[in-house]
RNA sequence: GGAGGCGUCGCCUAGUCCGGUCUAUGGCGCCGCACUGCUAAUGCGGUUUGGGGCUUACCCCCCAUCGAGGGUUCAAAUCCCUCCGCCUCCGCCA
């Protein structure tokens, strides 16, 4: 018999008990004793069947969008092409690479983050530290314009968020977890964003609900070995600024739109040249339905490489963290979306190839001069 | 790190000592209706979430849910254990 059947039965005749005379309470007691057992095996079936379909649900990728290309990681398809890559040829010198650049602005130091914490971590110094600082006002300060309500997160969650967020899935193995106290750091702000609204209803005019998070970023980068070993292209720590949206499902579509160009008139901003391409199936991850990437140009590698990612992934994370909205009567599952604004080494990598002078000094872009003090040109330091 | 207090269906709150009469009290807010030139006030009703049954739908019925998970018991908001969180005091610390 099923449990609620059996535990109304188990109510219903304990309320008989108290009010019952001596004999007919003795007996009374002993079906109830019987009935007992029943109950606790009902129940403990429930909670099995409960746990599995639990356990196989988490195991559910998200459904990808129909538009999206069928593929592994080289069958994206390019859907735009903003800004023009210099010709160095024509301008008479060989670009610099960004560590090479970086030294002499005396603004990256990877040696002595490799001395200190190891391969793929650095020092921001003087102008590079300046930069860094400057990227992340402007960004906040585009975002804050845009509406985004700013946040500064937590670096360390708990299991719940991250497995929440589609995480603890095949990208598990880039994650880092301190098992002394369970605590994972994120690999983004997307992350502890996501996790805000954990176990809420939120009222459907509420919404759309944009948060703009800033926070350092860990990565084991895992399975990586020999990919992108010089500079700071990929480290294990690095500064993000990402923009997380909450808005009712028949929106998502469209807010995704939106990240896209929010992120295009950020890069567009930098003077940077960039493609926007539609993710192939196989590079989406198990929570996005579509990712939207932009890759800017990097002119040492001569080609186009990942600044930013904007992921729509409809209810998979509200779902599995019951974030849901009330329309009306009904609750049901928000959409939940995230693009990046600006991850800082990357960005850095790019303005500094991009934007870099015959004598080795880098031009500052228009729109980073307020948050540089002014400065239009970054200049090498005497060693 | 040490000591103590606390966590109740949006918010506040009764209930916990002493298990069954809890189908969880009351207030606020909110929603609906009534009434009144309008507003306000007043009255009546409703107002956690999830699962299941019935149903065109509504209604209605059942189960779970008193921070979470275990345990004791015929029976747990109430007793016991573990964990999480908040508050107060002490210690330490940017």
């Amino acid at each position: 018999m099923r449990f609620d059947e059996l535990r109304n039965e188990q109510k219903s005749l304990g309320k008989l008990i108290p009010k019952a005379s001596p004999e007919e309470r003795a007996e009374l007691l002993k079906k109830a004793e019987q009935l007992k057992g029943d109950v606790k095996a009902a129940e403990a079936e429930q909670n099995e069947a409960d746990e599995a379909a639990k356990r196989l649900l988490l195991q559910l990728g998200n459904i990808v969008h129909t538009d999206v290309p069928v593929g592994g990681e080289e069958d994206f398809t390019v859907l735009e092409t903003h800004g023009t890559i210099r010709d160095f040829a024509a301008e008479g010198f060989e670009p610099k690479d960004h560590l090479e650049l970086g030294e002499s602005l005396g603004a990256i130091d990877v040696e002595r983050g490799a001395k200190v914490s190891g391969s793929r971590f650095y020092y921001l110094t003087g102008v590079g530290a300046l930069l860094e600082l400057a990227l992340v006002n402007a960004a906040i300060a585009q975002a804050t314009e845009a509406g985004f309500i700013p946040m500064l997160t937590p670096a360390l969650v708990r299991p719940r968020a991250m497995e929440g967020t589609g995480f603890l899935g095949q990208a598990a193995e880039n994650v880092y977890h301190l098992e002394k106290d369970d605590y994972y750091l994120v690999g983004t702000s997307e992350v502890p964003l996501a996790a805000y609204h954990m176990d809420e209803i939120i009222d459907a005019d509420k919404l759309p609900l944009r948060y703009a998070g800033f926070s350092p970023c860990f990565r084991r980068e895992a399975g990586t070995y020999g990919k992108d070993t010089r500079g700071i292209f990929r480290v294990h720590q690095f500064d993000k600024v990402e923009m997380f949206s909450y808005v009712a499902p028949e929106e998502a579509e469209a807010e995704h739109q939106r990240l896209l160009e929010w992120e295009k008139q950020w890069l567009t901003s930098l003077e940077l040249p960039f493609q926007v391409i539609d993710v192939a199936t196989g590079d989406l991850g198990s929570s996005a339905s579509r990712k939207f990437d932009c890759e800017a140009w990097i002119p040492t590698q001569g080609k186009y490489r990942e600044l930013t990612s904007a992921s729509n992934c409809d209810g998979f994370q509200a779902r599995r963290l019951s974030i849901r909205y009330r329309d009306g009567k009904k609750t049901a599952p928000l959409s939940t979306l995230n693009g990046t604004l600006c991850a800082v080494p990357r960005t850095i990598v790019a303005i500094l190839e991009n934007h870099q002078q015959a004598d080795g000094s880098v031009r500052v872009p228009a729109a980073l001069r307020p948050y540089l003090g002014g400065r239009e040109v970054l200049e090498p330091i005497a060693k």
